[in-house]
RNA sequence: GGCGACGUGGCCAAGUGGUAAGGCGGGGGUCUGCAAAACCCCUAUCAGCGGUUCGAUUCCGCUCGUCGCCUCCA
């Protein structure tokens, strides 16, 4: 399969170093309900998983957890709690938010307060190496100048860094553009013990202690959303590279576009955000994969509800293919393999998405139209569910959570007076039983095998 | 100011040097007591201007527009 670089800048074969493929995915800082965004990016690496594994590989998943940080602790103390217990309780609601999404659990999901010894064990070394400094403060910095190789994750010139002149200047810093490694406790601050006095570390640095100690050097894939390019990825290059003298770190950077909300970005600090939960609750966590997976990873997408209905919607197709009930036996069978082929094709081309599911929505066709003309469609409703598995794509039956509605047993009681009506062609009475009920928004259908009725959207 | 991405039908969104997947929506049918679902048919010339080419939506340049990063961020 063939896969774009984000530091290359070019599509290439994907080729593991050996059998097992090595993913390092930016984890969240827990200290809010995690977001559509935040969906947006995990739903994608974890399509990025199934599909590897679909073709055969196995592999070795890691997302961190950074539950220390400034906003943990500026929200910790908001709420007058431990920053270490605000930031566990966002951890699981996180991980229930993954459940909810079908998203698979990393192998390892460390969490940098676990991992302090490891990155002063790296932070030391660059100090030895030059390529780090300790300040009076008791700060550690990186010296961004030392390595030549600097910018070229994000296609920059140091120098051009500076005209951004939004970097604050720190009397400290030998250079405006160094990163800190290590920050100095403040008052009140949870902090760890160092050879530099007590503090906490930098934001770059767990990933590299992470990455090296549950992955190795290098790592197949780097993963996050497109934000992190700069300075994130950039800084953990710079550690990472410097403390093992090794080059590259990481063999493919893949980086996801933004979720924007109309014209912007949507982001916690511009609080125009939806929450994974109410999402999940508006649209399914099938709807919801279906939007994220309409346009291919790299591009920017922008939420509207006009656009997620339309994903869940179309999603619905393939649930009632899925889901259709064809003849007990057949002279001819509907043949899936074409639309696997196209289905591979999409996915091994940097996993385009959008067409691997126009392939699915075709093969779905074939399925309605199979079963229509009374061909054998179990065989290839096996197939369209075992493609839509690599995108995580559930396809419930459309009424699968009617247990779960309290009037379930009213509407059945309706529908059961209803069929007696239509039974005595009494249609008037029975047509405006199923007008009210669709009032109320309960969907009845008429089939063959009798009425089914489902909550409608909307 | 620097770097980068993008601009395809009413909306979302793939894609290719030889006249453009799929979904949503809309229109017309088939089926159905009716409706729904499903199926069939219809619904684009790819921001603008130049250039390269036998031929460009696809390559190059410019213009306009939108957006992102350069600061915490998936």
């Amino acid at each position: 399969m063939k896969l774009s670089d984000t530091l290359t800048g070019e599509k290439t074969e994907f080729i593991p170093q050996g059998d097992v493929v090595r993913i390092y995915v930016c984890g969240v800082t827990p200290y809010t309900d995690s977001h559509l965004g935040h969906a947006m990016s995990y739903i994608i690496f974890d399509v990025l998983r199934r599909y590897l594994e679909y073709r055969g590989y196995t592999v070795r998943h890691v997302q961190n957890f950074t539950d220390i940080d400034d906003r943990i602790i500026a929200r910790a103390n908001e709420q007058g709690i431990a920053p270490i217990a605000l930031a566990e309780r966002f951890i699981q609601r996180y991980v229930e938010d993954m459940a909810a999404l079908g998203v698979h659990q990393p192998h390892v999901y460390p969490r940098a307060t676990e991992e302090v010894p490891e990155m002063l064990t790296i932070i030391t070394a660059l100090i030895e190496k030059g390529f780090a400094y300790s300040t009076p403060g008791g700060d550690v910095y990186y010296r961004v100048r030392r390595l030549s190789r600097y910018g070229e994750l994000s296609h920059r010139d140091v120098d051009d860094l500076l005209s951004g002149a939004r970097v604050e200047p720190s009397t400290e810093k030998e250079d405006p553009l160094d990163f800190a490694l290590w920050k100095a406790a403040k008052p009140g601050e949870p902090s760890w013990d160092s050879p530099w006095g007590p503090g906490r570390p930098g934001w770059h640095i767990e990933c590299t202690a992470m990455s090296l100690k549950y992955l190795g050097d290098p790592i197949d894939i780097h993963g996050g959303g497109h934000d992190l390019i700069f300075p994130h990825h950039e800084n953990e290059i710079a550690q990472s590279e410097a403390f093992t003298g090794r080059h590259p770190f990481v063999r493919y950077w893949l980086h996801n576009g933004w979720l924007q909300m109309g014209g912007e970005k949507m982001s916690k600090s511009l609080g125009n955000i939806v929450s994974i939960r109410d999402g999940v609750s508006r649209y399914g966590a099938d709807g919801l994969r279906a939007f994220v997976l309409s346009s291919h990873y790299r591009n920017p997408l922008t939420y509207s509800e006009t656009i997620l209905e339309a994903a869940s919607r179309g999603i619905e197709r393939l649930a009632v293919a899925a889901n259709a009930s064809g003849p007990a036996e057949a002279a001819e069978n509907v043949d899936a393999s074409s639309f696997r082929a196209r289905f591979l094709d999409a996915m091994d081309d940097d996993l385009n998405t959008p067409q691997a599911i126009a392939a699915l929505h075709d093969l779905s066709r074939e399925i309605n139209r199979g079963q229509a003309e009374g061909r054998g469609i179990d065989e290839s409703q096996r197939t369209l569910r075992e493609l839509a598995d690599v995108l995580g794509l559930r396809l419930p039956p459309p009424n699968a959570t009617n247990g779960a509605i309290e009037a379930a047993p009213f509407i059945e009681l309706l529908l059961h007076v209803r069929r007696e009506l239509r039974t005595a062609k009494l249609f008037q009475q029975a047509d405006h039983i199923r007008d009210k009920l669709a009032e109320r928004g309960i969907a009845v259908e008429d089939t063959a095998e009798g009425s089914v009725w489902k909550r409608d959207r909307g």
